[in-house]
RNA sequence: GGCGGCAUGGCCAAGUGGUAAGGCAAAGGUCUGCAACACCUAUACCCCCGGUCCGAGUCCGGGUGCCGCCUCCA
């Protein structure tokens, strides 16, 4: 497998530390609002990734941390009245809500930001300890000089970060791209003791500190979105090949935003959609969809029509399946033909491909497109064939890629008795072209969310 | 100023130098009592100008336009 490395800005063969284990972390959320399309973009991809290394028998180790200490975490709960505990603590739940929605397993690990203090101060002075960072009046800054390295991930120099420097000019700071390690407590903020006296720890450190923690010193995946390459992956880099003398990542993988009229979609341009808010529209499977159709690295410009795009071709991946299981029902006990036989082997060929796909830098947009070219192999064919273990095994075939990106997991309940009791009367009504009548039901069924379609093998039903 | 990305049919979107994947939408047709599903058919001078090559969307040079990071941000 092939992965894009940011370090080196080239694709490389994905080859794990450990045999067959993988471990990877992935930045998460902040926790104090929910979360929108642009935030939901890396959970979705490195789930997918995440889901093909299992696939293809690694053990696979995944941490994704909560930061539930920080600057807008403290505003909002300030704004609010309550504590920062209890708006991240809702927040975190939130996540849940909506990752789960959207299909996203659970990390191995979740580790919160205010469960590490102990281990964050430890991490702080061995840095200090080794000149890698120094303490001025409580606050603790990490000390960019001492670091030669840095820049190597952002491939920025020192001089050319400080000529383009938008950072707050500080007496304390030796150098203006010094970042806070540990920051001096203030009114109205929460605080923990420290050897540098109450405080609170800065943004960058709790991911070195977590992951250092659940998966070691050096790790093989690093994901998040590109808007942390610098400072905060830079600054990991900085902070955990300081403390250990060893390579932090392997494989740093960034994906690439979500615009909206080709701007980028963020909380602070306010021109953003809540992942919350678009399941009150469209099926998470619709939003899965619409993210894989595009290579994790490329800009996603979302607009009015993205969704609904998505969702038609979604349906057309559903035709398949739900005629599959229909004709399964239909089908007959026999073997499998010669004819079915050749057609089964080249819906697995398919798989390969794939598998090519998603092992060229998680090419989901390749992949994807091999679902609809397995709906067309089965759509064409598939009236041919009769045999309830050919069907079965194109069903199983045809999902087996589905499952992995997390697509055509629904699946639907039974017509009640009295949907099935109209259907029967409206074929009745059918065969004694009795066509006022059938049109009758179907449009009552449809008003119900059941449509149907009559086929030469009989009435198939779909709720909308 | 430094670093990086993008430009492919009405829309979305792949593309490893060798006849331009796939999806959505719209059009015509087949099937159907009608419809729906499905299938078939047509539909792209790959932002511009040079260059390398037998051959370039793909490589090189130069433009144009748009975007991102360098401050919090997925």
């Amino acid at each position: 497998m092939k992965l894009y490395n940011t370090m080196t800005n080239t694709k490389e063969e994905f080859i794990p530390i450990h045999d067959r284990q993988v471990h990877m972390y992935v930045c998460g959320p902040t926790v104090y609002n929910y979360f929108h399309l642009g935030n939901a973009r890396p959970f979705i991809v490195f789930d997918v990734l995440r889901r093909y290394l299992a696939y293809k028998g690694y053990d696979v180790t995944y941490v994704q941390n909560f930061t539930d200490v920080d600057d807008k975490i403290i505003n909002e709960a300030n704004k609010e009245g309550i504590s920062s505990r209890a708006l991240s603590e809702k927040f975190i739940h939130e996540y849940f809500e909506d990752a789960h929605a959207l299909g996203i397993h659970d990390a191995d690990v979740h580790p919160r930001v205010s469960d590490h203090i102990e281990d964050i101060v430890r991490m702080i002075e061995d840095l200090i300890q080794k000149g890698y960072a120094y303490n001025k009046n409580g606050n603790v800054y990490y000390r960019v000089s001492a670091f030669p390295d840095y820049g190597k991930l952002s491939k920025q120099s020192l001089e050319d970060l400080v000529a383009g420097a938008r950072v707050e000019v500080s007496d304390e700071k030796e150098n203006p791209l010094d970042f806070a390690l540990w920051k001096k407590y203030k009114e109205g903020e929460p605080y923990w003791e420290s050897p540098w006296g109450r405080g609170r720890p800065g943004w960058h450190i709790e991911c070195s500190v977590m992951s250092k923690k659940y998966l070691g010193e050096t790790i093989d995946i690093h994901g998040g979105g590109q808007d942390l390459i610098f400072p905060h992956h830079e600054n990991e880099v900085a902070q955990s090949e300081a403390a250990s003398g060893k390579p932090f990542v392997h494989y740093w993988m960034h994906n690439g935003y979500i615009n909206v009229d080709n701007v980028k979609m963020s909380k602070s341009l306010g021109n953003f959609f809540m992942v919350r808010d678009i399941l009150k529209e469209f099926d998470a499977e619709t939003v899965r969809l619409l993210i894989l159709s595009i290579h994790y690295r490329n800009p996603l410009n979302f607009s009015d029509g993205s969704l609904e795009q998505s969702q038609n071709a979604l349906e057309r991946l559903y035709n398949v399946k739900k005629d599959l299981l229909f004709r399964m029902d239909h089908a007959s006990n026999r073997f499998s033909t010669d004819e079915e036989t050749a057609w089964l082997s080249n819906l697995t060929q398919m798989v390969r491909t794939f598998e090519n796909a998603m092992e060229d830098d998680l090419n989901t947009a390749n992949a994807v497109s091999v679902l609809f070219e397995m709906a067309k192999l089965i759509n064409t064919h598939v009236s041919d064939f009769t045999s309830k273990e050919a069907l079965q095994q194109a069903y199983d075939t045809f999902l087996l890629p589905a499952e992995i990106l997390g697509l055509l997991g629904k699946t639907e309940k039974l017509p009640d008795e009295e949907v099935t009791k109209l259907i029967e009367e409206r074929q009745q009504a059918r065969k004694r072209k009795d066509f006022g009548r059938s049109d009758e039901i179907r449009d009552e069924l449809k008003k119900r969310g059941i449509l149907l379609e009559d086929t030469r093998e009989g009435v198939k039903w779909k709720r909308i």
